[in-house]
DNA sequence: TAAAATTTTGACCATCTGGTAAATTAGAGC
DNA sequence: GCTCTAATTTACCAGATGGTCAAAATTTTA
């Protein structure tokens, strides 16, 4: 540890130094895991990213595999959460446009996170099995019911609502996952505030364009 | 080796042996890197996938770079080939659909292959970097001034070109490189011919109806 | 058929890595 | 201050893994 964070801490309550330790921790893990995988993570390097000696992480958490699991829990939540803004609504485009908003935010400032996780489901998901098929599955199951509603209505275009939603998923998370080839053919530049705001923009336009009722309908 | 791979190998000219057994030890890296990462794979894994003794695999291959190197250049080759379906046209309509339906056959029956392709960008591309500075930014490049001429032409809405393409690419891979939760999400089936036709034509129209000029204006 | 070249294979090694032990230091409660 | 608990740290170990080697087997060539 060094002394900056030796001094930080010295003024901390004793209990508050396990909960600090443990979000420095795991912030360090989801950095290291997103960018090595949990076989190519070392103890180690997540050691040096939390600027702690490895043994301390162990002594926080008993196992690679256990800080894991919390790293990608966390992350769960924080899918979850975005989940919610896409909340029971009369208005497709309204509700359409806060989630594929909430999801772009996401890529943007949790990239990490989502990288995890993409790493996670891609390789069978052997850790969070039992979420997809439960929480994951619940939600998805809800939402789809929703947007069944909305084409019952007249309100949006008939089309399969899971396909959409994997749509969905699947561009604004695009945005987390493939950063780096987004970087390389942007001139090796990250995307500008203006950037992100324009492909936000763009995919809810495209979308909701294809969802639309055509008005002569 | 199996007294059945013998077999099969013994009538084989010796020149034969060679390609033969490097291209049965590339399609075994590729479902072991695909399942595992590179990191998470061993070489024994993927001899034992290949059916060889671990040291007849450095034989063929020096080292595991080398090796993995070899399969996500095999397939940077497929996605350049599906590339190619995206061809110069005047009908978008057409254009896009061929590409779409390409790139989801891909995701069908080579999953492994984008699964080891959104693994190695995912980690920031350390092999094939130079892939995506050159090849990938050519065709891209290209891509988005053949899209922007149709802008142009009012064949399509104006929409920024990039980001249109990285929501096709985004949409089609999902299907592979997160098939374990879409198969969680689908009973813990496969999808089926009918499912994986849906999803495509819904892909298409959604982003077809999304860009069609409308017809009034 | 004999020699040369290629392929196969089991045994082996150096290194890396997750995890542990035990001693030391720091803080909380009295 | 003194004791008890929590946190820190160094040194270390056992197992896994990429890669090597040399001998054996097989095929090609002369």
């Amino acid at each position: 540890m060094s002394e900056m964070q030796k001094l930080l801490n010295s003024k901390a309550p004793k209990a508050q130094i396990r909960a600090e330790n443990e979000r420095v921790i795991l912030e360090a893990a989801e950095t290291i895991f997103a960018q090595h995988g949990f076989r190519g993570s070392t103890m180690q390097m997540i050691a040096d990213q939390a600027d702690l000696p490895k043994a301390n992480v162990h002594y926080y958490f008993d196992s690679k595999k256990e800080l894991y699991r919390r790293v990608v829990e966390q992350i769960f939540g924080i899918w979850l959460q975005a989940a919610d803004s896409f909340e029971q609504s009369d208005n497709p485009a309204e509700a359409l446009r806060r989630y594929i908003e909430q999801k772009m935010e996401i890529s943007r400032l949790r990239k990490n996170g989502s990288k995890v996780w993409a790493n996670e489901v891609m390789h069978g998901a052997p850790i969070i099995q039992d979420f997809l098929e439960t929480q994951l599955t619940d939600w998805t199951d809800g939402r789809i019911e929703m947007i069944q509603k909305w084409i019952d209505r007249g309100k949006i275009k008939p089309i399969n609502p899971r396909w959409l939603l994997y749509m969905i998923w699947a561009t604004t998370q695009h945005y987390a996952d493939f950063a780096h080839q987004i970087e390389t053919l942007n001139a090796a530049q990250p995307l500008s505030e203006k950037q992100w705001n324009d492909a936000t923009e763009t995919v809810f336009q495209i979308i909701w364009a294809g969802l639309e009722p055509k008005s002569g309908a």
